[in-house]
DNA sequence: TTTTGCTGGATTGTATGATTAATAGAAGTT
DNA sequence: AACTTCTATTAATCATACAATCCAGCAAAA
């Protein structure tokens, strides 16, 4: 297993190098996980710092990302809080990741694609309308190379990615834009599942998408991409469902 | 004006008592107004504190958080550097109220509306499958109370924002549920148009989002939003007109 | 000329200890 | 019961020192 397997070099906003970036790291996946509750007051900062074997110094740089993120709030006297769940900023690229590595996923993946079914439909809509010649020509590049990769479902998840990328950028909305990063975690999660089977008429669905930005067919592409999401999300469950019956038995 | 329009306490991340965290505003200000260009490299750390009148320490803290919501990166040697704009999380709440503040309204207020239309009537169709009906009863009450505001469109907002973000809690889908501080972000920017007209019907688009949602009726739901936000944004922009006319001669 | 290797210096990263400021909670007062 | 005062705890800040990194420029080698 490589070290950094997780979002394959997806851009953090901290370096695991760093010592604050590995306070950050593993305070934050403990957060996430539940291993830590919500609400629970942490080790004053001297105590915490001996056992990350850090500086007080860097554990509070760690502290003060985490804070950012809405994981945690100080205050002098009272401590280190853990805030609730509903104040985690879920759209941060690393917590998205953390509840990948931790979290329950059945209920995690559902939520990545009841948010994807509301957001990249209108992206696509918007991408065909606002598209450059250019980004469709890349869209076609991607679709090309999944096409090549052909049975290897490994080989072909970065140009599908790279598609799904270039429409949210394509929609010439920055916050949709900024979403390249949960996409890339859902992509995390298929790479995960390490399933080497067919799926051909993936790359059909994705062409139909293509097709419609093509020819600036706003309807059709939320459309086609409303039926993207569908199959992928049936094909996804399903290989769940098998990696389940082969657990059980 | 109040030391803190912006938000009308809505959460920050950060202290602006704190003095790490008078840096963050007021560099992460710098940074999304475009004072400070992308790509730009910042003075290095004790240059910059003098310059604050902080110590590098606090500094230092202000830029970790800063680098959390990706506008920066610091590598030793090369010094510390404002990552491209497409790097950045624009659905940070922060990073939202700053672009409120200081970008340029029209763009900004448009991609907001664009994403809301792709997320809110998603919100509510799975609303009327999964909201408690005791959430349904809060949300009748947010809309008595948005019509005993009557006119004082000041006094409406805030049960206003109440129902938006109990749709959003109520659709049980924590990635959708964490986009309250970007309603709130929208309704900062409506809150600072500081109107005191009329909007009657408002409250009965309103009314039909909820009704839906009562009736268990996902599609009524999701239809109704889109009325509801399409209505609201009209609204919003004639506003913004007349303010320009006014402006004009 | 190109490549490789080395070294100095600039900048962030980390550590430490001391000091300050805020405040929760106890204790006392009215 | 409400209000004030005190005190101990904790985060917040500062100043300083040292370590690790890495770019640039130069030198040696091919």
């Amino acid at each position: 297993m490589l070290e950094n397997t997780v979002g394959r070099g997806g851009q953090r906003t901290y370096s695991v190098r760093s010592l604050h970036g590995q306070v950050v790291h593993t305070l934050g996946r403990r957060i996430v996980s539940g291993q830590v509750a919500e609400g629970a007051i942490l080790p004053i900062e001297t105590e915490l710092g001996t056992e990350f074997k850090v500086s007080r110094t860097a554990l509070r740089e760690g502290i003060k990302v985490l804070a950012a993120k809405g994981l945690l709030s100080s205050r002098t006297r009272t401590g280190t809080q853990v805030r609730p769940r509903s104040d985690w900023n879920m759209l941060d690229p690393d917590i998205l990741a953390w509840r990948l590595e931790t979290g329950q996923i059945e209920s995690f993946v559902q939520d990545l694609y009841e948010f994807r079914q509301a957001v990249e439909p209108m992206a696509a809509a918007l991408a065909a309308d606002r598209a450059t010649d250019q980004e469709i020509a890349d869209m076609h590049v991607a679709l090309d190379d999944m096409a090549a990769a052909g049975g290897d479902v490994q080989a072909s998840i970065e140009p599908d990615l790279r598609f799904h990328n270039l429409i949210l950028r394509s929609s010439r909305n920055e916050l949709l834009a900024s979403l390249g990063s949960m996409i890339e975690t859902a992509f995390a999660f298929s790479f995960q599942l390490a399933v080497h089977e067919t799926k051909i008429e993936a790359v059909d669905v994705h062409r139909a998408v293509c097709e419609a930005i093509s020819d600036r067919d706003p309807i059709g592409a939320k459309a086609a991409m409303v039926g993207l999401l569908d199959h992928s999300c049936e094909w996804n469950n399903a290989v769940l469902q098998q990696l389940e019956n082969n657990k059980a038995p």
